[in-house]
DNA sequence: GTACAATTTAG
DNA sequence: TAAATTGTA
């Protein structure tokens, strides 16, 4: 590329693959997953390209003032909203490599059905990493091949590992490939869908106030930590866009904000594939119930009893449905529904009907 | 275990 | 023509 005098060269780095380089049949983008998977395993990543011995890269320019991080006043001190953020990863390269080689040695063979157990660990918790570049995921890509092919860990659980990998490449070819991605849903009819404009349930979902324990717990999660599981990120997605009928792009919005992980192409494809607006084609009936999913991936209610100090004390029997609780029960836990915490804002029930008749307004439009 | 509706994609 | 990440009742 030239322009104005200069010349610019780009380098494969933060992909596998470069969005264009993963093509169908007709030598287009995918708009499928799976096919889209299928292809980039085939091609395998690109190799990786050095920069030229020629580029020196200026390092950080120092403070006239003081070398010493500390007087920069870069770090926030009041609050330290950063303080939970600090004691959950080591930012850097090296912090980086740690948790790859962590995840590997430990995690991984657990992975594929672990992953979504959002009480335990089990996942790499490598995103913030990726998302600053202080991994490229063909380091990723690289050491697991090297485990897999050492016999250390088994083909399905780094197939399992790489897939949502790649899953991070697919976003990137759809926001490549459609450039209105994080605003405009992808399937256009979903622009006539019934959203409700709802400052006050948009504010009980970003506090972590909404009466259903997994929800709140994962907003809570983010707020604290600036990272949320991901299988809690599709539950609190889902209830924002189909129980609350709040637009997608506001939770979004909140992501894009709040995580540590942020990433455009990841944040804007998901949301999408949430609102059922994406490239994925059958997802009408894919409301997600609050409670099964709670007492699916939280059995023990450890998640929720983590981010929810103030239902600590109320058994595993009642923990993802609080108002169903006895009232013995819930003054033997110390809670007290409306005032310790909310009674549901909204009754799924209702909520999951009221969904899937909007979903046939825009079939019939 | 099955129905839930209909559409789009990829080969 | 087969298939489509992650669900619910």
């Amino acid at each position: 590329m030239k322009g104005a005098g200069v010349n610019v060269e780009t380098f494969n780095g933060s992909l596998l693959r470069e969005p264009w380089e993963v093509k169908t049949g007709s030598g287009g983008p995918y708009r499928v997953f799976t096919p889209f998977w299928k292809t980039l395993k085939e091609i395998g990543p690109a190799r990786a390209q050095l920069w030229p011995n020629s580029r020196k890269i200026a390092g950080p320019q120092k403070n006239p003032k003081s070398d010493k991080l500390s007087d920069w006043g870069l770090l926030p001190t009041k609050p330290n909203w950063a303080n939970e953020i600090a004691q959950n990863w080591t930012p850097g390269e090296q912090g980086a490599r740690d948790r790859l080689n962590h995840f590997l040695n430990n995690n991984i063979d657990d992975y594929s059905a672990g992953r979504d157990r959002p009480d335990k660990e089990f996942t790499s918790k490598l995103s913030p990493h990726l998302a600053f570049g202080e991994i490229s995921p063909l380091q990723i890509w690289t050491a697991t091949y090297d485990k897999m092919a050492g016999g250390n860990i088994s083909d399905e659980a780094a197939m399992k590992f790489l897939s949502e990998v790649a899953w991070r490449e697919f976003s990137y070819s759809l926001l490549f490939f459609n450039e209105n991605l994080p605003e405009k849903p992808l399937r256009e009819n979903f622009a006539d869908y019934p959203w409700r404009d709802d400052p006050e349930g948009l504010k009980a979902w970003q506090l972590g106030l909404t009466g259903y324990p997994i929800v709140d717990a994962g907003m809570r999660q983010l707020w604290r930590t600036g990272w949320m599981h991901n299988r809690v990120r599709m539950i609190v997605a889902s209830f924002l866009i189909k129980d609350q009928l709040i637009p997608w792009q506001e939770g979004a919005a909140w992501f894009w904000d709040t995580l540590v992980d942020a990433d455009l192409a990841n944040n804007s494809a998901s949301w999408q594939w949430v609102a059922g607006c994406g490239a994925d084609a059958s997802p009408y009936f894919r409301i997600f119930n609050p409670v099964t999913q709670g007492g699916k991936f939280d059995p023990d209610g450890d998640y929720v009893r983590e981010f929810l100090p103030e239902l600590k004390k109320l058994p595993k029997k009642y923990i993802h449905a609080p108002w169903k609780a006895p009232e013995d029960v819930l003054q033997a836990a110390d809670i007290k529904l409306g005032k310790t915490y909310p009674f549901p804002i909204i009754d799924h029930a209702m909520a999951r009907e009221r969904a899937l008749e909007g979903y046939n307004e825009i079939r019939s439009a």
